[in-house]
DNA sequence: CCGTATCCCCGGGGATACTG
DNA sequence: CAGTATCCCCGGGGATACGG
């Protein structure tokens, strides 16, 4: 289970005033933090082991620190039982889930250029053979 | 002008299958990437410098980084024209103005938020004063 | 089981100086 | 003007071990 790096991202920005989408983009572009919300949209509350076991090479440490971070922004809730052992469940708050259209606009679009980038490559690649 | 750091993100991603919107949020979640999408949108083609200009704090080398990477996945077009001194013109693409909506509406979510926040916070200092 | 504490490391990003 | 090249640095993030 290798976990390749691809992209790293430092936001610098000074004030919001210039960019409005600036505050919501800061946190859905958390590392991971698509992945988080993704799951527990489509797979609905699950405890902390479970979560981390679907994003698959995430650290405990980097979970904690990105389910803070949505439980700050009141877009995930976190309910702990003190059972033993115990049990914490997080799930999607209502805000959580405002973000539902937007996310499926955005991955609705992310496949169709995809596959439209797909799809020019296949093209490419039949067009090379073809003159050889 | 001090440019404080707030954000850092690397993504691990394996396979986007997992998230379909990995690969778009990929893009949009680059460092500085939001401001120089709205900076295009908002005022238009414009050249490096101008550009460099409004993102304020943003060095050279990211700025053209990121123009490299928005280019390559054709959110952007890049115009030269060998002129003397050289003159470069950035520009959207019809792809790239595929996000106006998506951006538009994750932008109003993110103001809204924003104002209850600062209503919910405005609140809880009128009560605190109040119970002195 | 659900985290925190500690250590260590690496590569991303700024600053500066320089070219076409 | 629009970048590249070089250097340097720091803090984010993983791994590990441990606590409640």
């Amino acid at each position: 289970m290798d976990i390749p790096m691809d992209a790293k991202q430092i936001h610098h920005g000074k004030e919001s005033a210039s960019c409005p989408m600036d505050f919501i983009l800061r946190m859905l572009m958390g590392p991971w933090t698509t992945y988080i919300l993704y799951n527990l949209k489509t797979h609905g509350p699950q405890r902390f082991g479970e979560l981390k076991r679907r994003v698959a090479g995430i650290s405990a440490k980097m979970l904690t620190e990105r389910l803070r971070t949505l439980e700050g922004a009141s877009l995930v809730r976190r309910d702990y039982e003190a059972t033993i052992p115990p049990k914490v469940t997080y799930s999607l708050t209502q805000r959580g889930h405002e973000l539902d259209d937007v996310l499926g606009k955005l991955a609705e679009i992310g496949m169709r250029w995809e596959a439209e980038d797909a799809a020019l490559r296949a093209a490419r690649a039949a067009e090379l053979k073809a003159a050889e």
